[in-house]
DNA sequence: GTGAAAGCGCTAACAG
DNA sequence: CTGTTAGCGCTTTCAC
């Protein structure tokens, strides 16, 4: 583990001339620096990130906070938030909420606040005050991302339009027996997003001049079993039975198509069904949805804290633009049959 | 921001107290440890990691290399790696390996080498040559989890026993015609396990004095679509038709699932199917399968590096033991029918 | 049990 | 354009 001061006798100069060589930062002659390039590549040199940092106050890492692991949307944002650093030369160091409640305190408590990160991502937190004000006090560059953050700039999708148009798409091909899984109100109170994608839904149905029929409504968690469970419920209704469903996500969505073969309904003959993400699995059970783009959320969180962190360097423009979605027509939805 | 000093000064002791009071090491009187403590409190100093890690030559902090975020098996591992080292105090940076070929070569070239983590855990990892001699190179404490590293300490459940332990649940059910769903070929050159796998089975087949029929192997690539696809292939034949299918994982058995049934096939009637992994899903689709226990894995790994790095306050036992793995029967699988 | 002081490996003025 | 020097904030001998 060759030091600073092994390149610069190598190279026959100061540690000064190779720091400002390797770092860029300080003018160089081309022929020292070349000198230097070839004495650290020989030696294998590589700067101690804790002593540059410790010199420079920046660390060149930047921390996640995710509130579990194991879910597609979160995940898809770290992988683009992960890769989009790695490009920008930071290293990510991981923070994961879940688990118990200790845990996620000394997250808050102890290991945030360790000046090891330059800034910090905030994936689909809804934190307490007390939490968001232990993050604002750390008084670093913070962005948010899919979730609603008190004092954040966040990077969200407009949920009530992405609604909107996923229940228009259905209304389009005749239904007006429109029914929504959507978020129970635990989960609303923790992400907030459900209310608006319900409230998107029922802008679509009352602009269509539709009613909006309470018992169309189910609440679920978000997850395929909980899709399922609750499209049987709508489906099982001797009363009134939906000829189309609007899932808050495709994973509920994919519940629901299962639900519906089991009680041996055709999907899109003889309901259709939508969801919202575009998730992996969307294709293969031709799920109609509408897209949004997790990584690409990940990765221009990365480009709006670059911005900050290196304000001379970059173009601001483009950040502000709302984040792309698009409606995806596939098997499971169709024109409404009789 | 307080530093060291003010807290010193607070508490009218030294900063090298404060520093052995905060630490632990080194004797500091109760009455004293009490002051500083207090001050610290109540000036909300945290240390700063990279000063600490300048002058003790350790950072706390340990790199986890994962090949990608959007599969069980890796998040899962992930997971229980990363709570387990927030209880140990440690942070956890994350390199995926996932993107392109630079961004991986960027992986191993420049960020494992900026001497920023104590150790490193390797998930499920097939590294080049090149890629393990720079990963030994860095002389660091190693493990592997799921994968099989040359020259590092990995984690792994016995594939081919329980491959074998399936296969026989299978043949004990009264099936003969038993199929499996493994890897590819790339796949298999990747991770080894797939190969494991399916020589678990042939040797459960053997040992009941099944002859293992080529035509009844189909690969696959560890996907829901992926096993989908075989499982048609499987169920297709017109010469022989499984009775129950043994899938190298539960994803790829979920497939097979949803193909028997697209073909009016019954599970379990006409035939039964078992995984590996116990899957999130794997309870909802009713799936059989032998359940390993990646979060474990993940906690594991964790505990090994614990005792590398701190050898004198450990003690070293049951590490060395199998990890632990489970038949778990649910619907998908019954006695050959007729 | 406690303090003084010498670094850990690098960067950033400041001279030249 | 390059070298000298004073730290960055902590830990750890070494005395006392």
């Amino acid at each position: 583990m060759p030091g600073i001061n092994e390149v610069a006798e190598l190279a026959g100069v100061s540690t000064a001339t190779v720091s400002r060589a390797l770092s860029g930062n300080g003018a160089v002659s081309a022929t020292t620096k070349d000198k230097v390039v070839r004495a650290a590549a020989e030696l294998g040199y590589v700067v101690s990130s804790n002593a540059s940092s410790l010199a420079t106050g920046r660390t060149r890492n930047i921390g996640v906070v995710i509130p579990s692991l194991n879910h597609w949307f979160y995940s898809s944002v770290l992988q683009g938030a992960e890769s989009s650093l790695l490009a920008n030369g930071y290293d990510l160091t991981l923070y994961n909420l879940a688990g118990t409640g200790e845990e996620r305190d000394s997250v808050f408590e102890h290991f945030l606040l360790r000046k090891r990160v330059d800034a910090v991502i905030a994936i689909s937190l809804e934190l307490t005050p007390q939490e968001t004000s232990r993050l604002l006090a750390l008084n670093k560059p913070t962005v948010g991302v899919g979730g609603p953050l008190p004092g954040v700039r966040t990077l969200s999708i407009d949920d009530v339009e992405v609604a909107r148009l996923a229940t228009e798409h259905l209304i389009a091909l005749g239904h007006t027996m429109v029914a929504h899984i959507g978020g129970t109100e635990d989960f609303e109170r923790d992400f907030h997003l459900p209310t608006n994608r319900r409230i998107g839904y029922e802008a679509a149905m009352e602009a269509a001049g539709i009613p909006v029929d309470p018992d169309l409504f189910q609440p679920a968690d978000f997850t395929l079993p909980g899709g399922y469970r609750a499209a049987k419920q709508l489906f099982g209704n001797p009363r009134k039975r939906p000829s189309a469903v609007f899932a808050a996500s495709d994973e509920m969505a994919i519940g629901t198509i299962l639900a519906a073969r089991d009680m041996g309904m055709n999907v899109p003959g003889d309901v259709s069904v939508i969801g919202i993400d575009d998730h992996d699995l969307a294709e293969f059970f031709g799920l109609s949805t509408v897209a949004q783009y997790p990584d690409l959320q990940g990765r221009l969180a990365v480009e709006l804290l670059m911005e900050q962190l290196h304000p001379e360097s970059r173009e601001v423009g483009g950040i502000n633009t709302a984040l792309p979605y698009d409606l995806i027509v596939r098997a499971s939805t169709a024109r409404r049959r009789g």
